[in-house]
DNA sequence: CAGTGAGCGAGCTTCCGCTTGACTT
């Protein structure tokens, strides 16, 4: 009943965006902002709703049967938002949704509206900058929905899905639990793994060079400079590039090459010493550069990178808060674009630091080079009309340094070229005699060498002056060469010649900035994901990281092999840059979504699709897909990713027994030789450690780690009969393979400790799978604590054997909470605490509380409908589950043991402590000019 | 990868892209 006045309600994605805009509307309008998408398909099974439960597609969220439908859901955590956004459209009489203006944006806006479900008019508007009057100008230019664009979304959104949740599974069967597999993770995977491969079959290649410092007489300035010798009569002398990947010389332009050895280098550098030396000829060129582009998310990581040591995460999160103190514009895009403002703004500044003559006189402007872009953001720069300089921001520390990396990109992104001149001076060498070199591939006799000196003046710095992008390796480009002035004919002379050996080096590996790099240039992934991406491999344990560089594990190359053996198509490079054509295309309304998703989900008629892929698994060999082979073919070295680990293995010889070894989890791959190898598999067990002699046998007793956790045990003879096995014996859980003796060793050996005798029968204390026991003939109670076995006594033990044995421990538990009778059953329902975690029964139906239930807080009515829910689908499971049941029991205990792990190493990851620093320094900006 | 006894419920993991919180130390 708002009377008084008329409100528009404008719907954005960031809350900053908001505030910024609503000083530009005025009163009659409210901001708000959505804080990206509002809903999505249901993460789990937990959240999907009660009526599609029984569906046999509700695990995936959309009905691949009927026309892909989707099923949408607010997540819990965006309750909140929808509820305020309500209270505001109450107020409304219109609704502008004002959504980024790209797919993702347009899909935001539709969900916006399924969700408010507005009764006022709504539209759509977009505006590409933030600026008062690119956004009173958008208010002229609202639409509808674009419906197609919604469509693409949604196409792109479903299959990602399909492509997740149908893939992901095949690698739990084939492979280890919690693995995942995804359009943009595993082909960032499979770089990471295909330039593993690359350094594994990299053969270096051994040569020598030459290179000469040389004088050109008191008058020249420099006098002296250095030169290559880069001939040796008609042959060229080879370098680094000349060789391919298996250290192999590569015939290459017209002049034939030799690789020299140190004897012939030795030979031609005494040689040269002795030559006559004169310039042959002299070529000069003008020599311009163009500054480059402003910054975009992947280009201001990897500077960041290599200026500040940021990492992705670090730069990505500094940024965040630059962009909410209102420092600098959105930092996820794609886009180089400056908005005219910022290009003037830029200008201004360009002139006042630098001067008139830094100052190109038309504006440049930039257009993205990435080909997927979505450009719904401008380039990442100072935020404003006019830009502040780091000294008037008054920030500190990273945020500082972070925003003067971007103002210093900004303002030289506006600056005039820099322009200089390169000079290359080619010199003859008359050697004093012919000389002979030989090589294995050729032999040159000659009485010339020719050598050359190259040089780079920047007569003026332009936009160098103000910012010089790092290079990893090479020269930046600000680096000078001076060489003197020299003509065609003029003598010079040796000061020295040197002969030096090099050796070609595999491919580098990535580091985070050059996989993101990579990923851009593929077209794969997002701004807004670049940074998750690289933690979400790092967490499937599929790459580590080892100083800068990217290291895959062996679990990357199996789950990589099994993907280009069984998904060829889905791990291709150029997948997701032909899905964004389709997706295109669809966007265009040339093509249909359900369409694409059928092709893609059932197959096309030639291609098999996804849901075949994942069904027909039987000729997948887990073991043959885990298991590559160690130098040569012949090595008999093999090295296998299992579920307990990664192993090496020696083929046995002959009627001998094969070896096996662990491989520690931060080897790179590449580093396990031949010769690494069998260094592991000369100490098969890592961790053995020996303790002593035992007392009686004399034979060596050795603590290990082993399938069941640390161990001790005696070592045979080796002419022990055949069969015989060791005696061995668990540690209790408060002991350590690090600290335990032989005392103790010797005494867990002795086990089962005899107690006494009871009914004429010997009790005995003993350490079992299911934790510490008693056993009397065939009837076994548990111990409450591992030390009993060596304390209990007979007495305590008669005690234990008169308690009856069905209401043991675990009975005498009391439930965790009553529930009260079942309406459906009548029957009381309590809920418990078993190995599994809590769980409600009835005393006939038994069902784990769900994620987001809670003992305390549970309901009568809860339980109720998870024991419906589990009566619902009871009998179907028992039939299916007869034939395996061993298999799956092996596989429940290992299961549990790698999750265990992965979780604990997972832990450490966390990002919040420098928010507050910054964002403290935001809010003290004024005290501080320059 | 060592090899020891019983008897009791499994359910869940996973994708990619938009965006910012609010648990704690």
């Amino acid at each position: 009943m708002a009377a008084e006045s008329t409100k528009t309600l404008v719907i954005v994605e960031s809350p900053t965006k908001a505030t910024k805009i609503a000083g530009y509307l005025g009163d009659d309008y409210i901001v708000e902002s959505s804080r990206g998408h509002i809903s999505d398909l249901p993460t789990n099974a937990s959240s999907v709703p009660a009526k599609y439960k029984g569906e046999k597609w509700a695990r995936l969220g959309v009905d691949v049967d009927h026309d892909f439908e989707a099923i949408y859901v607010v997540p819990p955590e965006k309750k909140p938002t929808i509820t305020s956004l309500k209270q505001a459209l109450a107020e409304a009489d219109e609704l502008l949704l004002a959504t980024d203006g790209d797919r993702e944006g347009e899909a935001i806006a539709w969900h916006l509206q399924r969700q408010l479900k507005p009764k006022v008019p709504t539209r759509r508007m977009v505006f590409h900058e933030i600026t008062e009057s690119a956004i009173r100008e958008s208010l002229t230019q609202l639409r509808d929905l674009d419906m197609d664009l919604v469509d693409a979304q949604e196409t792109r959104r479903i299959l990602d899905r399909l492509y997740g949740f149908e893939v992901s599974p095949v690698l739990w069967r084939k492979m280890t639990q919690n693995l995942s597999a995804g359009r943009v993770q595993s082909v960032a995977t499979r770089l990471v793994v295909d330039r593993e491969r690359e350094r594994i079959a990299f053969r270096s290649a051994a040569y020598w060079d030459l290179a000469a410092q040389l004088d050109a007489g008191a008058e020249a300035e420099p006098r002296s400079f250095r030169s290559r010798v880069t001939e040796i009569g008609d042959h060229r002398i080879a370098q680094g590039r000349d060789f391919d990947a298996r250290g192999q010389l590569t015939a290459s332009g017209s002049a034939p090459v030799i690789a020299l050895d140190e004897t012939a280098a030795n030979t031609i550098a005494d040689s040269i010493r002795a030559a006559d030396l004169s310039v042959k000829q002299v070529e000069s060129k003008p020599y311009t550069r163009r500054p480059y582009a402003p910054f975009r998310t992947t280009t201001m990581q990897q500077e960041a990178g290599r200026k500040l040591g940021f990492s992705a995460q670090r730069a990505m999160s500094v940024a965040q808060d630059l962009y909410e103190g209102g420092y600098i514009t959105y930092m996820r895009t794609d886009s180089v674009q400056l908005s005219n403002s910022a290009i003037t703004a830029a200008r201004a500044q360009v002139k006042q630091l630098f001067g008139d003559s830094y100052l190109p006189k038309s504006p440049r402007v930039y257009t993205s080079k990435v080909k997927n872009a979505q450009e719904a953001h401008e380039a990442i720069r100072p935020a404003g009309d006019t830009f502040r300089t780091p000294a008037q921001t008054g920030l500190n520390g990273d945020a500082f340094r972070l925003y003067e990396l971007i103002w210093m990109r900004t303002v030289a992104s506006q600056m005039a070229d820099a322009v200089g001149e390169t000079v290359t001076v080619r010199i003859q060498a008359d050697l004093p005699g012919s000389v002979t070199v030989t090589s294995p591939a050729a032999q040159v006799t000659a009485d010339t060498a020719q050598l050359v000196a190259s040089g780079r003046t920047i007569t003026f710095h332009g936009f160098l002056k103000a910012y010089v992008e790092s290079v990893d390796d090479g020269a930046s480009d600000d680096q000078q060469t001076r060489l003197p002035q020299l003509s065609q004919g003029q003598a010079l002379s040796a000061e020295e010649v040197i002969a030096a050996g090099h050796e070609t080096r595999p491919p580098a590996r990535y580091t985070e900035p050059s996989l993101v790099a990579k990923l851009e240039e593929l077209e794969i992934g997002r701004p807004s994901t670049y940074a998750s991406i690289l933690r979400t491999i790092t967490a499937r344990d599929y790459v580590f990281k080892r100083g800068a560089a990217l290291v895959p594990t062996w679990l990357a190359f199996a789950v990589t092999r099994l993907l280009e053996e069984h998904f060829t198509q889905l791990v291709d490079y150029d997948f997701t840059a032909k899905l964004e054509q389709t997706l295109d295309l669809v966007a265009g309304g040339n093509a249909e979504r359900v369409r694409v998703l059928s092709d893609f989900y059932f197959g096309d008629g030639d291609a098999e699709g996804l849901k075949e892929l994942t069904t027909e698994l039987g000729d997948i060999d887990a073991r043959k897909i885990s298991t590559f082979g160690i130098g040569d073919l012949d090595s008999g070295l093999t090295v296998r990713v299992g579920r307990y680990g990664t192993i090496v293995e020696q083929a046995p010889e002959g009627d001998g027994e094969g070896k096996r070894a662990a491989v520690p989890d931060d080897l790179p791959p590449d580093e396990l030789t031949v010769e690494k190898a069998k260094e592991l598999l000369a100490r098969p067990m890592g961790e053995e450690r020996e303790l002593g002699l035992h007392p009686d046998t004399h034979r060596p007793i050795v603590a290990r780690s082993g399938r069941f956790g640390p161990y001790v045990t005696e070592v045979l003879a080796e002419d022990a009969p055949k069969g015989t096995k060791p005696r061995t014996g668990s540690l209790f859980s408060s002991m350590d393979l690090d600290t335990i003796d032989l005392d103790t060793a010797l005494k867990l050996l002795s086990l089962p400790r005899t107690v006494g005798e009871l009914d004429g029968e010997t009790v005995t204390a003993q350490n079992g799978r299911y934790g510490p026991y008693l056993k009397k003939g065939s009837d076994s109670r548990s111990l409450e604590t591992e030390e009993q076995i060596f304390t209990v006594t007979i007495d305590q033990a008669k005690a234990i054997y008169d308690q009856p044995k069905r209401r043991g421990r675990a009975a005498a538990k009391p439930p965790l909470k009553e529930l009260g009778n079942d309406p459906n059953t009548e029957k009381p329902m309590v809920v418990k605490d078993g190995r599994f975690g809590p769980y409600v029964t009835d005393g006939e139906t038994m069902a784990s509380l769900r994620r987001g239930d809670d003992v305390e807080t549970i309901t009568p009515e809860r339980g109720a409908e998870l024991l419906a829910e589990k009566r619902a689908k009871g009998p179907a499971k028992k039939a299916a589950k007869k034939a395996p049941a061993k298999k799956a029991a092996a596989k429940k205990s290992t299961a549990k043991k790698t999750t265990a792990k992965k979780t604990a190493k997972k832990a450490p990851a966390k990002k919040t402590a420098a928010k507050k620093t910054t964002a403290k320094k935001a809010t003290s900006s004024s005290s501080s000019g320059s």
